[in-house]
DNA sequence: TTGAAAGCGCTAACAA
DNA sequence: TTGTTAGCGCTTTCAA
């Protein structure tokens, strides 16, 4: 590496000596301090431009308690969701002069802990964003509280006091298409419930089927088929979409735990020869890129991926650090032709 | 920030005390440099392991020439090849010991300079990723240089000769795709060419034009319709897909320049009450989520996404730095139902 | 093969 | 409001 000899970039002391005041008052300006008179801030901003000078973030990190780094921490296949996360946390990072660390893992692997000691760690992220299914390992949370690692954590389901916690309001989503679908006429409903170690799962199982008793639907009229690591009736995608067409009745509306799993039921009806949604409504959650161009377009409810992002990272880039509380967010129903009754 | 004194975590000085040698011996063993005898390795590690330390990438960065941290520039919005990209660089990072810091501004922003001047230039990156189109800002690669960033250039259009590039094979599979659909029995084309800035649009039209014509295709069965920033007629998407449906003859067979734009091509034909692909073969490319859950589903050619984000960080990871050099990497054609002649 | 000294560029704490 | 001093935890260079 010769690279570094190529070019010196300016430090603080290059600039002070331009503007003729001490490195200290340098750094004041760069970091906002208050402390630092009109004119010599102006003659400060002066010498930045004229050397161009850009703070150098290791030795800032070093020195300082903060590295303006924060890490996200997944452990996931490829997912809309995700996708969007990734994407608004960067843009928001970058607003306030952070930079997104990415770290993704396959699913499936041993232990979080240990993917967090063997990689983020060394680089003293300020804080983490923590995604399910990683925000509810107890264990990686007692690790980063001993590292005194800030973290935010979406969608929780235990201990959800332990952090500040973002939710999408899962239950008005799952409520709100309820009653939709039972507008629109549609009587009997099976629920493709996800991993049900995502608190998602139980929150929109629930908001759904409760809406539709309120209703005045009969609890018969609704089938149940949930997603079990544990249970080896349903413990893949496949096998739950089979199950969904297993003792399935005529004129039903699936409401599936997200866009991924309906498409699936979707095409699964569609080789199955049914007419959507004339034989069969179908609706997801999530509002992905998928639900725009399936056949019928997708009925789902849209979360606020960008505002949750927004957020743990604008909690996470607070100082002092706010205490922990719990946010919620709201979410939408987007009405498209799954869910039409003909 | 009292989180810094809770645990002060352990550094090279304390381990060398515990392992009763110099701070500089572990540091030896911990960056795996040849010359430290078994025995004090042995030792070393097992100090390592005792305390629990993780060496502190910032003071590493300081001190070094190496921050181990790899940028990934994009101006996009989304796509699947991005998100790919993003996660397939993360764990290609994680692999090396190194880590990813994304960088995603939205389209259209004034200049690439000036975003790599407010954000990435700060960190200091062993390397940078350049998709299309940053890859082919000059003015952005010149103050890389003059920083003395390394970087790995995706499908880049401009002095392909200027860095390490990387391409998919996209003129392979332009070609598999017109043979593909000749052999079907298709025999008026359609070419929706993408933003022709993008190095592999041109590739992908000359080989997927050549290819038919070389199978005795007329000239005048193939209709050419180019996306153009500087063309007012199809600036836009929308307009790219109209255009296709204005003089469209019978049977003919659509190829878009991704996945994206064949599933818009796909929806427009919907609603215009064609048949597919009884009417209109449509096929696409990038083989995204997006064209497993279409109806019918999309043929389509797969880019090695993956494989060119593992040699982008291999390139970027490895010292000392490789001559630049041209990377190809094969793309497979993926026949699905929407290309059938019936 | 190992160790000692110097310093990377910044911030914290204190002094003026 | 500004300046001074002393490190942060590592790598580099040089010496043993």
């Amino acid at each position: 590496m010769d690279a570094k000899n190529l070019t010196r970039r300016a430090t603080l002391d290059d600039v002070a000596a331009v503007a003729g005041v001490s490195p200290k008052t340098v750094s004041r300006v760069v970091n906002g301090d208050s402390a630092v008179s009109e004119k010599t801030r102006a003659k400060v901003g002066e010498a930045i431009a004229e050397t161009g000078f850009q703070i150098n973030q290791a030795a800032r990190a070093l020195a300082g308690a903060r590295s303006f780094l924060i890490g996200l921490f997944t452990i996931n296949g490829s997912s809309y969701f995700f996708s969007e996360l990734y994407r608004a946390a960067a843009r928001e990072c970058k607003a306030s002069a952070h930079h997104l660390v990415l770290e993704e893992y396959a699913a499936g692997e041993s232990s979080y802990i240990s993917l967090y000691e063997k990689g983020l760690k060394s680089i003293r992220c300020d804080g983490v964003i923590l995604p399910p299914p990683v925000c509810d390992d107890l264990a990686l949370l007692d690790a980063l509280d001993r590292d005194g690692v800030r973290y935010v954590r979406l969608a929780p389901k235990l201990e959800p006091e332990r952090s500040t916690a973002i939710y999408a309001d899962d239950h008005v989503g799952a409520a709100d298409l309820a009653r939709h679908l039972w507008a629109q006429g549609w009587r009997r409903f099976t629920v493709v419930v996800g991993p049900v170690d995502h608190a998602s799962a139980a929150v929109r199982r629930d908001a759904f089927v409760d809406t539709l008793l309120g209703l005045g639907c009969a609890r018969s009229e609704i089938r149940l088929i949930a997603y079990e690591r544990s249970n080896k009736a349903y413990s893949t995608m496949a096998q739950l979409v089979e199950a969904v067409f297993d003792g399935l009745r005529e004129q039903e509306a699936v409401f599936a735990f997200n866009d991924e799993l309906a498409t699936r039921v979707m095409l699964r009806a569609r080789a199955r020869g049914l007419d959507l949604p004339r034989d069969l409504a179908i609706a997801g959650f999530d509002d992905s890129d998928a639900a725009k161009v399936t056949w019928p377009t997708l009925t789902t409810v849209r979360q606020p991926v960008a505002e949750l992002a927004r957020l743990a990272v604008a909690e996470l880039t607070a100082y002092p650090a706010k205490p922990p509380r719990i946010i919620r967010c709201p979410v939408k129903l987007i009405v498209r032709d799954s869910t039409k009754l003909s």
